[in-house]
DNA sequence: CACCATATTGAGATAATGTCTCATTAAATC
DNA sequence: GATTTAATGAGACATTATCTCAATATGGTG
């Protein structure tokens, strides 16, 4: 979870001014359980005009506050994340999401880059399949 | 390149009937260089309906005949390739996509879920990062 | 070949999501 | 409190995708 000084320091970055409507998108990402949609934000603080909900994600993408998952349908869905993790499991069953930890993909990625002549300066891993409480919990509920 | 044999199948696939409008979108996208959104198809082939097309594509997804990008902006991207190839580098400048052939991504995949309880059947790399000849295309053109 | 049953199509309505404009509001400074 | 101007937000607009249902075309049959 990010800290209140963090996000202090978030609301100004890229800012010259702090605003009480960025700050009610700011606080309300950061205690949002799970994943979320842009419109969903946007349901969840109507006093909120859209225009502002949707220039504060992008600037808490662009910050490394919260990372863009492609899951399924149409629309991206945010999560509270660090800039360093950008590699998810998503489970297709009940949706939550698992961050990897680092094992040795960022190497597989130079080496691969490298074999290219590629210069690399992102990637994106993201498993689908399904967790292991949506696996046990196969029993028919009578 | 996919062969005619392979692309009447296609064709036929989940379909009790054969038609020309299916036909001509089914060629389109075989013949097409690069990757291609949903609307620049539709656009390419006016003669066609944007129902048929975005039917089509579904089905051309389910087969594994193309596979959708999420390249960047908001339109996903669609390539042609078949189910295996879910790893690709996207050069951030030309826009051009390369097909990594699998390095080990899979073992690591099946690691990774093994440690958490994870069923996993399906995963996505996207290596983001400029091409060679966009590196090397950096002079200055008079 | 003519005919039938129905799978498939497509025009256009509708939905979902995202972007933009610009008059208004309000934060920071003096 | 007056001033400057960054930031907001209502709503128009844009883009992408889905849905409906009457019309059409396909494959099978006699």
């Amino acid at each position: 979870m990010i800290d209140r000084n963090a996000l202090a320091t978030v609301l100004q970055m890229g800012f010259s001014r702090a605003t009480g409507p960025r700050n009610i998108v700011v606080e309300t990402v950061v205690a949002w359980e799970g994943h979320f949609s842009a419109e969903e934000l946007c349901r969840s603080i109507p006093q909120v005009g859209r225009a502002t909900v949707y220039r504060t994600l992008v600037s808490l993408q662009e910050e490394g506050v919260i990372c863009r998952l492609m899951i399924d349908g149409r629309a991206p869905r945010y999560l509270l994340g660090g800039t360093q993790h950008h590699h998810h499991m998503v489970c297709t069953q009940c949706g939550s999401v698992q961050d990897i930890a680092d094992c040795g993909v960022d190497d597989f990625v130079d080496t691969v880059a490298e074999r290219f002549g590629y210069e690399p300066d992102g990637h994106r891993l993201e498993i689908y399949g399904r967790c292991a409480s949506c696996i046990g919990g196969e029993r028919v509920t009578s």
